[in-house]
DNA sequence: GTGAAAGCGCTAACAC
DNA sequence: GTGTTAGCGCTTTCAC
């Protein structure tokens, strides 16, 4: 295996002007680097990162940091758009990617703090369910960048994270409605354990607020992600006092209850019922009639969270900061 | 930040003393031990990895290698439990694992080469999905050491893999229906395009024609894993010249379906016909009735995985090898 | 515009 | 059982 001093050997010229060539080094002449260039081309010459990583105190190497344990947070596609998102901006910055689970040991210290010490890695991202005030605490302690994916909820130190715009999300598709003229509108949501179920519940109240209207709560109900929930609800609201004429769904697995329980009952969609829920196109595809959403776009939640982070990175100093992603209503039958 | 000097001149001894007591070199003094270790953990020294990996040229990080385009492949939880496997076994090994997607380009070259050549990763870890003559020529060349998750296809060079032994899985499913005096048992599988599809289709006709029996076409049926064809597929089934008693379901998708339209032609279940479908745990116990499974341990697959890569980092000469693991069935109500 | 030399933090051969 | 020293492959200051 090559190494820069073969390369400057082979070119006639000293290491340190390989190194300068190789890091594209202004005070090289073109005609020398033309000629490094090439020979490292022929000898396949590629830097040793370890050697680079230890002359330059640094890694290359970031961190996504999950909890294999919490499966509602991570056992699903989502994840994996998010990763990619992550890895592909990442690469581009010419880092690696490490992946760690949170609970695991290392010589019976836990994987971030060997990570960090070790200066394997010189930031890290982590889903904002891990993030907790002891986390922050000790990341802080070791001065090493982070960003939470998701609005931090369990941590009142500022911290920067980026997410999808939920509130927003509800909040247009509601208008969207409001517009239709329809007044009747439905919200069928997800616990409010999670902040971003409460957020897509508070876009949808902003939005009635707005037009002055109060919701009604007969139309309004949350329960958990199944078919069999949203199916049932719906059937119980067409079945309430209030027959509406718009449904706001904030997931999409709901949404294929919701869809057949006002078939069920005999009823048109959109014509009678318009319906708009929450998430990929993927799924919402799979829905008859194919399901109208408010699309959030995970590859650009990784992707950004990487940016953000890699900001952090190339300047210690920046200010804590919060993004939110828009998300787009895409209109299919409903 | 404390080096190993610092830790050496606090405690009095060399700093190759230190190493060795770091790396419990057994020609170091109980005492010296005990000392320097005291040092060690009151000045809260962690080595630094990257100094450690270009004197031992070694970069203590392994590699999964993943096609994020390939969504059948990697957008389900099944590659979520695999990676989980893989990391405890990575980190017990104090490694760390690096994620890198396929078609990522880092400055023109893949990643793959990138990382291998930099000395960034000691080893590789790829689903068969991505395994082609060139990626295994490739490896080869650079002298790394691989392993394949999933029975190697489009290959025809030997290298080491491991895989769910779906053969027998099957086989045994169906070895059980017979022996409980069953003789019309229907497959319902996957299209063969895949080899582990193909493998559970003839487990199926193993354990068939090890009791003298032919298997009757119209009692099978290849289509791909969704709900629908579940039901649809058994409902022709169930409409066919043959009646079943039993069904060996190769996917957990397809069960849903095929338990559907059994319950609809009023039939019951297992009197009548009794079904096994296949793969883990947590989805089967969402169908009604609770369907039997010929459980498939992912984690295992992933830490058993990791386990082989880390014979062959250690031992390069080591020959290849294909490791199946073995299924167990689990009885639930149908 | 390019080279010589020191140094990043660790390990290992050799000395005692 | 422990210390001295050279060296891993790169970058960077200082010279010229």
């Amino acid at each position: 295996m090559a190494n820069i001093k073969d390369v400057a050997r082979a070119a006639g010229v000293s290491s340190s002007t390989v190194s300068r060539v190789i890091n594209d080094s202004p005070s090289i002449s073109n005609e020398t680097k033309a000629h490094v260039r090439h020979v490292i081309k022929t000898m396949n010459y590629t830097p040793n990162q370890n050697a680079k990583a230890l002359t330059n105190n640094k890694s290359y190497t970031v961190t996504l940091l999950v909890d294999v344990d919490d499966e509602k947070a991570f056992q699903n596609p989502f994840f994996y758009e998010v990763m990619h998102g992550i890895e592909k901006y990442v690469y581009q910055k010419e880092y690696s990617l490490i992946v760690a689970n949170l609970n695991t040991k290392v010589k019976k210290t836990n994987v971030l703090d060997w990570l960090v010490k070790g200066k394997r890695t010189e930031g890290v991202i982590l889903p904002s369910a891990i993030l907790d005030p002891a986390i922050v605490e000790d990341l802080r302690k070791e001065g090493v960048p982070f960003v939470s994916i998701g609005e931090p909820e369990k941590v009142r130190q500022s911290v920067s994270w980026i997410d999808i715009d939920n509130l927003k999300g509800t909040e247009r598709a509601t208008y969207r409605f409001l517009e239709q003229g329809r007044r009747q509108i439905a919200f069928i949501g997800l616990e409010s354990s999670e902040l971003f179920s409460r957020r897509r519940h508070q876009g949808y109240i902003s939005a009635l607020s707005s037009y002055g209207i109060t919701p009604d709560p007969s139309l309004v109900i949350t329960c958990a992600n199944t078919k069999e929930n949203g199916e049932h609800h719906m059937t119980r609201i067409l079945e309430g006092p209030t027959t509406p004429d718009a449904v706001i769904c904030a997931d999409n697995m709901l949404s294929f209850g919701v869809l057949k329980a006002i078939k069920d009952k005999g009823l048109r969609i959109p014509e009678d019922i318009s319906v708009i829920s929450f998430d990929n196109a993927q799924t919402a595809e799979l829905s008859y009639p194919s399901v109208s959403t408010v699309d959030v776009d995970v590859f650009e939640l990784g992707y950004r969270s990487a940016k953000l982070l890699f900001d952090r990175i190339g300047n210690t100093d920046l200010a804590e900061e919060g993004i939110l992603i828009s998300t787009v209503i895409t209109t299919r039958e409903t």
